[in-house]
DNA sequence: CTGACGCCTGCCAGCGCTGTCATAAAGCCG
DNA sequence: CGGCTTTATGACAGCGCTGGCAGGCGTCAG
């Protein structure tokens, strides 16, 4: 009752070896359906489960995955680790999520750490990680699987999910122009986001097609959190000529805009429209709801993670369609409007 | 360099037996000096990492914890987790995060398969899986070291670390009524928390103490999450004579109040007041920031896994303080501004 | 000088599984 | 029916590490 149940237990309950056990358990080929059968129900009765130290040292394979993340918005990665995770339980996979830091200097030498340490026969790279050349140079050298939820660069041997943020930010920008911005505030991504230029880029196209001239003083950097969003809008709504709509690069940076509006007593949407990316919770959870480009976070994971596991049949980047969400925190103006 | 090191490559680079390693590695006595220094020196050279595989499966320890969680505030376990990463690092510990459902009836079997197949020697249970009957009992009877953060109920023989909810929610309520607001709506949390009972009881115990009388009525429940906030507020906002301020048992379900009165033009803080709970992030990240009463979070989950990593010593019940963290939510109202 | 004891190190078994190989039974063909 | 392949099962070694034990050496009291 006590003490852990071994495969040996199993296999003396059921009538036959170790051996058979073990083949049941791994869905391996030859063994008789009524064997089968005997050794399922010796499983249930003892409550067995088997031991990963036992099957990483034994076999080629842990049935263990490392999700690496280095991204503070914390609704961001929870979406995505929720995916990952349904992914995981669907096929019978442990999920170990590992914060790193992609700045450190010891990076390499920790994931390296991580994957002898535990034997973790996969893993998943979250952006930013997912551009940290140090650690895919790591990846690389062990040979070990892994795939990257929204890189920034294109990369051959491994598989990739993201969605085309180009567009997507093309889409916002052009929302916005058609409904009758001209003048539109940009705040860029952090700087180790491939994303963040990918946002920046749609907007400028947008802009272009548009035939408006792009305003370098309108744009500033950003760091995907609130406070920089804040900082930003201090900027933006400071101006003698402010912009009629700000675009913030994440829901976190678009959340500190109208923050900054609301202490201003600028009213969103009638005197300033403001557009996130992502759709995180926040957007639904500031007020107004935030207009915003819907990021299938959840899917993402999930998605990636069933790449992982079917990776033997060569790499795979497979592209999410995203979603512009119109809530409450833009609206059209008429030309004259603008002061 | 591409094949791992193993202890045995270890000990004949040190010119040691495995053993010795292995004490080494292991903090034992009785190692010389220089014996330590040739076999440290041999482990930075193989960039060695002890498999916790085969440590697992030969010792008594994995050198792994586990955090179970069932908690659907982003923010709060992110936080939580974050403290006890830092406490892991620090030890050399591996942490598996891992979600439950405590309400399936399965959940004894997936905890006692989690530690059958990981081996972890230790759990950090947050709220409100530290209530769930169902689990306790598994790791007691698995007589595994578990420690319970934000736990409701009392348990001699296992640490905990907690807030004192019920004095908490008492200063928040009296701080309101220090403020002049006589009719406070009170919003419940979910009540699969204990603490969402003591929130309540502090509430009353302050309204009593005031001479207050509670009023059921203005009183109702939530879910911890946003959309029950907003489901609240509805209701309490709808009242012909409406409470003058709402205090929420959490951060998000403010959020979801102060949605509710923007949408609604009523004025916060100036027509209403609002306080939360918990402090998360979100607190400060809604308009007007929320005053609310600071939850230590990090802190907590870093005590919580010392105490887990001394458990020899004991039981320990480790209460930590709380703070009345003022902004701009609420605001002090006279006499003849009630309505 | 001897014995007792503390310090340091190595040998070996074995943790719970899977891979490899051997072997037996069953199916198939002309 | 003999020789072939396919199916089904088991014996056994060994993954990388630690626990238990044996044993050598130095120190110190008697």
């Amino acid at each position: 009752m006590n003490a852990r149940a071994t495969i040996h237990d199993v296999a003396q309950a059921a009538g036959v070896s170790v051996k058979t056990v073990s083949r049941v358990l791994n869905k391996e080929r030859y063994v008789r359906d009524d064997t089968r059968q005997k050794v399922e129900e010796a499983v249930r009765a003892l409550r067995f489960s088997p031991s990963i130290a036992a099957r990483a040292l034994a076999g080629r394979k842990s049935g263990q995955i490392a999700l690496l993340y280095d991204n503070h918005s914390p609704y961001y990665i929870h979406q995505i680790q929720q995916g990952i995770w349904e992914a995981c339980r669907e096929e019978g996979v442990r999920l170990l999520a590992q914060p790193v830091d992609i700045a450190s200097p010891d990076v390499a030498r920790e994931v390296g750490g991580l994957i002898d340490e535990t034997h973790i026969d996969g893993i998943i790279l979250s952006s930013p990680v997912t551009d940290c050349a140090a650690v895919l140079e790591e990846l690389e050298r062990r040979a070990i699987p892994f795939v990257r939820i929204s890189p920034g660069t294109n990369h051959g041997v491994t598989s990739s999910v993201f969605i085309d943020d180009v567009q997507a930010a093309d889409d916002m920008t052009t929302y916005l122009i058609n409904n009758g911005h001209r003048r539109i505030g940009f705040i860029i991504g952090h700087s180790n986001h491939m994303a963040s230029n990918e946002r920046l880029f749609g907007y400028r196209r947008a802009l272009d097609r548009a035939g408006i001239e792009y305003e370098p003083a309108i744009v500033l950097p950003g760091e995907f959190d609130f406070a920089s969003g804040v900082k930003a809008a201090e900027i933006l709504l400071g101006m003698p000529d402010r912009p009629t709509a700000i675009f913030a690069s994440n829901d976190d940076m678009a959340a500190g805009v109208l923050a900054l509006a609301h202490k201003q007593g600028i009213a969103v949407p009638d005197q300033l429209s403001v557009a996130g990316f992502d759709d995180t919770v926040l957007a639904q959870v500031v007020y107004p709801p935030l207009t915003t480009v819907r990021q299938p976070t959840r899917t993402l994971g999930h998605t990636g993670t069933r790449l992982l596991f079917t990776m033997g049949a060569g790499a795979e980047h497979r592209r999410l369609p995203h979603e512009l969400i119109e809530r409450q925190s833009t609206r059209a103006i008429s030309p004259k409007d603008v002061s």
